[in-house]
DNA sequence: CGTCAACTTGACACGGTGTCAAGCTCAATG
DNA sequence: CATTGAGCTTGACACCGTGTCAAGTTGACG
């Protein structure tokens, strides 16, 4: 199934997150991505049996590229105090605007199929128990505030560094990645410490 | 255009409403708001061109039999403090269920139709300039965090207040609307203020 | 040489949007 | 009363993107 020709499949989760990454995400058809693959659109579902498959694939090339989980381990894992919330936003922060466009194109596909909407959502509660890990420690460390149980500054948080609030604050409202960081930071703190 | 039927128009305008809010957005069709109207698909396009410009219509029908822009001016407008601020969320915040469905298929239909990202940009500066007043009153009592300008502080507050905020913590987070008021009512304060 | 896997071309079904043409119905108007 | 026109109907069709199927090509490897 994925044994042998690692280069066609690897060019077509290439060309895949190439796509996405720069256009709007309807003009990335599986035609568009063959041409660009060099291969035939048919071609596509020898190694894909349908487009969710395939935008799926790509997150896990993305991950694997990124290598994000070691990341997190590095430098969320081992932070203290508010270091770790402030790592944890910082981290995923930077780490969404990798994932974005494939992102986008799972997020439109949600309504209608099922498989999409349930890679996406596999992928989403990955970041969720990262951001429970955190809550966990700033509670550890009485620094979570009294007013919210874990679960609700857990889905706070979570909702926060949504890629949708990402989206919304770097494109619709033109912040500098840079910008987005440092306010999510803040923000992060304000929101969950007492 | 629209002196004689309006109860044609009306009617379409409310299946279209009741088919939003119930089901999946990708189910609503040209022909099921059609049957639901009790008319044929192609009388449909007599009312309106395409799909689009149906769903920006009953955002604005909506609009309407809800009064929102009243609701604004009675409850928010007059309001001092932060007491403003809550109630620019609590007000919002218990509008956002009732345009969620038309909100979703627009939201969905983004990518690819620029009528429909004009039309769903062009409500949400609406309010954008709304949740921009309040700033502005917090502003010129001193509440305002000093590490926020005017402009990244409003940034914030529509981001913090979006559908798509709203639909992550009430659906994907299964919150109570009462819990979502409340706990987004604390958090514009911890988010805005000094 | 034969075989097998990867790939090609070409045709097609399906589902949803939007268009076009022709005809029906009924109320208002001359 | 006959005509007109708005509002609606049925039916056919073009377009587009996804996914499927069948038959043929190419090249490496035994």
């Amino acid at each position: 199934m994925s044994s042998t020709n690692l280069t066609t499949r690897a060019r077509i989760l290439k060309s895949t997150q190439d796509l996405l990454e720069a256009g709007r995400v309807t003009e990335v058809r599986m035609s568009d991505i063959a041409k660009l693959s060099g291969i035939s659109r048919q071609a596509l579902y020898l190694h894909f049996p349908n487009r969710a498959d395939l935008l799926v694939a790509t997150t896990r090339y993305l991950d694997e590229v990124h290598a994000i989980e070691t990341v997190f381990d590095q430098r969320v894992v081992p932070a203290k105090g508010l270091d770790k919330l402030t790592e944890f936003v910082a981290v995923w922060g930077n780490y969404i605007p990798k994932i974005h466009g494939v992102g986008k194109a799972l997020m439109a596909m949600m309504d209608g199929d099922a498989e999409a909407r349930a890679a996406w959502d596999n992928r989403m509660t990955a970041v969720r128990r990262i951001a429970a890990s955190v809550v966990e420690s700033l509670q550890d460390e009485g620094r979570l505030s009294p007013e919210l149980s874990k679960k609700e500054a857990t889905d706070l948080l979570w909702t926060l560094v949504s890629v949708r609030n990402w989206e919304s604050l770097r494109h619709d409202c033109r912040w500098s990645q840079k910008r987005y960081i440092s306010h999510m930071e803040r923000a992060a703190i304000a929101l969950l410490t007492a």
